[in-house]
DNA sequence: GTCGTGTACTTGACTGGTCAACCATATCAG
DNA sequence: CTGATATGGTTGACCAGTCAAGTACACGAC
């Protein structure tokens, strides 16, 4: 492996190690709300009627169906979402974000922005983040699916 | 956050999730070693006589240091390390890579190599290489440091 | 010297996830 | 229709880490 190389995976290393960790930091300091649980209000709120299956919010967390299970019962107990079994398939249930969780979220989300600012965007330029986004997406792409989830 | 700024997180978000899972998960399939364990005797490869104080090793895992403590329970069992006193502090302990250590990493390394290149370095060219270095370089280091670990 | 404070590490309790076994329902072959 | 198999989700057992309290030693003030 090449000088640059190494370098490069030093340097991936080390933000795959600490921006999810400050970004979770950051919100559960100022909104105390683990960023899994955020991800999961904000997946809800983008949804057509704010509900999704289970299988889809699991892998929109890049979690294991049983992660997702148990946050979604965390999120349940606080009031943020509702579990329903789902009108088409019997064995399915429906997550429904609530309006609370709604709340919930709305405060959350400018202080989530704001933290994403600084511990990433802020620290690249225009071309950089185009040239990131390309490189990023295809490293992400031929890894994903089956393989890992 | 414009459209550009969101795809971005989102391509950075499935690389955090997916990156490490996908190398942890090559190893210890070829080689039944976790990713932690062989970064761990990794480093220990690199340092001047095969030594390190646990608070070194931790850092450099992005750990804290009860985490790193684990991981040399777990690798002192396996006979790839071993834990003295410091001859300079009575408080701290040093541990030292065994040979037993070095060949296991010696055999584990070209796996490790070649999964490196299947799923980070293979999909960029050089000048992406290089600009993600200095980009990913530049997040990492200003979130860093006493503020997360 | 010894006393107080600081530092290096370990340990018990906990957290947030995984995996594998399981239950309930769906679907398909006959 | 019925039985066999596949799928969606939950659950118990576990795992790899964190945090906070505790232990042992170091070091500076006196």
């Amino acid at each position: 492996m090449s000088p640059e190389e190494k370098a490069l995976m030093q340097a991936l290393a080390r933000v795959i190690n600490v921006v999810p960790r400050a970004l979770d930091a950051d919100l559960r300091r100022d909104q105390d709300l683990p960023l899994t649980e955020y991800f999961a209000l904000a997946y809800l709120a983008e949804t057509d009627g704010h509900r999704a299956r289970m299988n889809e919010l699991a892998a929109r967390l890049w979690m294991t169906i049983s992660g997702a299970t148990r946050t979604v019962i965390r999120l349940e107990q606080l009031g943020f979402v509702a579990r329903e079994r789902s009108a088409t398939d019997g064995r399915g249930a429906d997550v429904v974000l609530t309006d609370k969780g709604l709340e919930r979220l709305r405060r959350a989300w400018p202080s989530h922005l704001q933290s994403a600012r600084r511990r990433v965007l802020d620290h690249l330029d225009e071309d950089e983040v185009r040239i990131l986004t390309r490189a990023l997406g295809s490293i992400g792409s031929n890894v994903d699916d089956a393989e890992v989830c």
